[in-house]
DNA sequence: CGTCCCTTAGTT
DNA sequence: AACTAAGGGACG
């Protein structure tokens, strides 16, 4: 049902896909110990993830802050698209792929899906003034960002009817996308 | 653990 | 000043 727009706006978004080309993956050195990227595609290396042990005497606690390229980015927003929660594995290949560390993958997609909470709400109170709701999904822009729904995953892990309830049309584009994550293995 | 949320701080 | 990667705390 709901598989089926979907699709097609991943199409849309795919054909005009907005990556201004760069095909660069250029290495983002991994500021986390945690499931590194095994392959490393593209060889040159960082030679400076020395940091992370204190082998840095006591140069502060600079936070480093690593620039995703646009691939990175195009590919990190392209499956965004159609997947807002990625399960461990899809994570790590995904981290693996783009030669970034997991946590990268998994704080980037976090710190999307507030985006988009933070955008969605900005264009509720937009339609809650004036501009009265036209539709359901449709007030959202179809290409990128083409913010659906949010929701809270935690809940959903809890509990899932409760929810589904309040938040109705938003929640079901949601769990869809929760359902395929957790059972899409 | 992962996620939400707020916060900090680097980059543009 | 805006954007956003990353830190940290709270919660399940």
């Amino acid at each position: 049902m709901l598989s089926s727009s979907t699709s097609a706006i991943i199409c849309l978004f795919l054909t005009a896909s907005p990556c201004p080309s760069s095909v660069d993956l250029p290495r983002q050195d991994s500021p986390d110990s945690s499931t590194r990227p095994k392959l490393k595609l593209t060889g040159p290396e960082s030679e400076e993830d020395a940091e992370k042990e204190d082998n840095k005497v006591h140069t502060k606690k600079q936070k480093m802050r690593t620039v995703f390229s646009q691939a990175q980015l195009c590919a990190l927003r392209e499956r965004f698209q159609r997947q807002r929660y990625l399960n461990l594995q899809q994570m790590q290949e995904l981290s693996a792929i783009l030669n970034l560390s997991y946590k990268q993958v998994k704080t980037w997609f976090q710190n999307q899906r507030m985006k988009c909470k933070r955008w969605q709400k900005s264009q509720w109170q937009k339609s809650n003034g004036v501009t009265q709701v036209t539709g359901h999904f449709t007030d959202f822009p179809l290409l990128p960002p083409s913010y659906f729904a949010y929701s809270i995953p935690k809940t959903y892990m809890a509990s899932h009817n409760c929810l589904q309830l309040q938040f109705q049309h938003i929640w079901f584009l949601q769990s869809t996308d929760m359902y395929t994550n957790i059972h899409a293995r």
